[in-house]
DNA sequence: GGCTGTGAAGGAATTCACAGCC
DNA sequence: GGCTGTGAATTCCTTCACAGCC
């Protein structure tokens, strides 16, 4: 396979989103012309992403909405939904378990781990927390492959220290703190920075 | 000025993070060598970010870090701080205005937004839920220029009309749908699609 | 006519390599 | 020796333009 720029996966998800959106409205077929408008790309775009992935559309005619989110979606989550941990109950964390998102994208928030004994055992949602020294026992139980950390910045290296122990695989951190797994196993990193998110939308409202 | 690549404006605002990490550990000066460890990227890369920007280091020394945190920020986010609102008042609007690395980072949350009357007039962290059809006049009154969306999917249109008609300069948006505002003046947008992010997370861990 | 898929061209971002400085 | 700043080279991504299909 070809490399794959990673920006065109990330707009492939985008489009994924979009389609449901549409779906939901009761349309069957799209253009690239339409999908483009709705995610704010060019229709070349469009139609380069995904023929990245294989060919998804009927010339002349365009894009079976149902069809396409049923392949790219297997592409990009495969065909399982995913078991996925939060760590850190605290306000983000419990917030983000119940993100409803997750699981219409067939993510599935399974267990929160803490080292707060006052929360661990508790109930948030539909997933209990468990004490975080449990954690490669649970998740391996579990099987949970993904791990979304929103700890405090100060419990970070503790945190790194358990996950490199466990089996997860792919980690989306809240913490505004680059990590770094000595591991030999190959663990995917995806970091969300809120503060930065904002610096750079100021950035941009001076241009 | 040349034309700043998006991607090095992001990466800025990683080195701020980083530099102010260091300098908390009591560190003076630092190398684009070191720093690039620090931030996962090369240091050519480091330092061609910060050329855009200006001259920001000493030859054969390396970077002030206190200099150049003060400099960079200015860039990113201007001398002062901002003043910014959350838009729904749910799990995750809650979260983000107890966010303790906005105010770190010189923004705060000073006003939260719902429709819900139950939770207008309470008050969340150091900020009180105000009525969203008051969105206008209380973004003017508190110089609020950025807002932060958090509310179900089904409102986004409200929401984006409320914006339109505002003084709101610049938005981030968790809300997975593409905004489109229909005003003459530019208001710039973040999007933050947490699940896109798992969706990209399980596509890596694939790879 | 309207549409997709794709090689080729063009443009943009990153990496290289080195001049200049401490 | 170690470091920054930067034009040049390279690599990567996007846009163009058109063949082929409905």
């Amino acid at each position: 396979m070809k490399n794959i720029p990673i920006a065109s996966v990330e707009r492939v998800a985008k489009y994924i989103r979009c389609l449901k959106h549409l779906q939901s409205k009761g349309e069957e077929i799209v253009s690239s012309k339409k999908l483009a408008e709705h995610t704010q790309v060019t229709p070349e775009q469009v139609r380069k992403d995904l023929s990245y992935f294989g060919k998804f559309g009927k010339t002349g005619t365009g894009y079976n909405i149902k069809k396409v989110v049923k392949r790219l979606s297997n592409i990009l989550k495969g065909r399982k939904n995913w078991n996925v941990c939060i760590i850190g109950a605290g306000a983000l964390g419990t917030a983000l378990s119940r993100y409803q998102g997750f699981r219409d994208a067939g993510y599935n928030i399974v267990a929160l781990f803490d080292k707060d004994p006052e929360k661990i055992g508790k109930k948030i949602g539909s997933a209990e927390v468990y004490d975080i020294k449990k954690f490669s026992d649970i998740t391996k139980k579990k099987d949970i492959k993904l791990a979304i950390i929103a700890v405090p910045a100060e419990s970070i290296e503790e945190v790194e220290e358990y996950i490199a122990k466990s089996q997860i695989k792919g980690v989306l951190n809240f913490v505004p703190v680059t990590l770094n797994f000595n591991t030999k196993r190959k663990i995917a990193i995806i970091e969300v920075d809120l503060a930065q998110k904002l610096y750079i939308l100021s950035y941009l409202t001076k241009k």
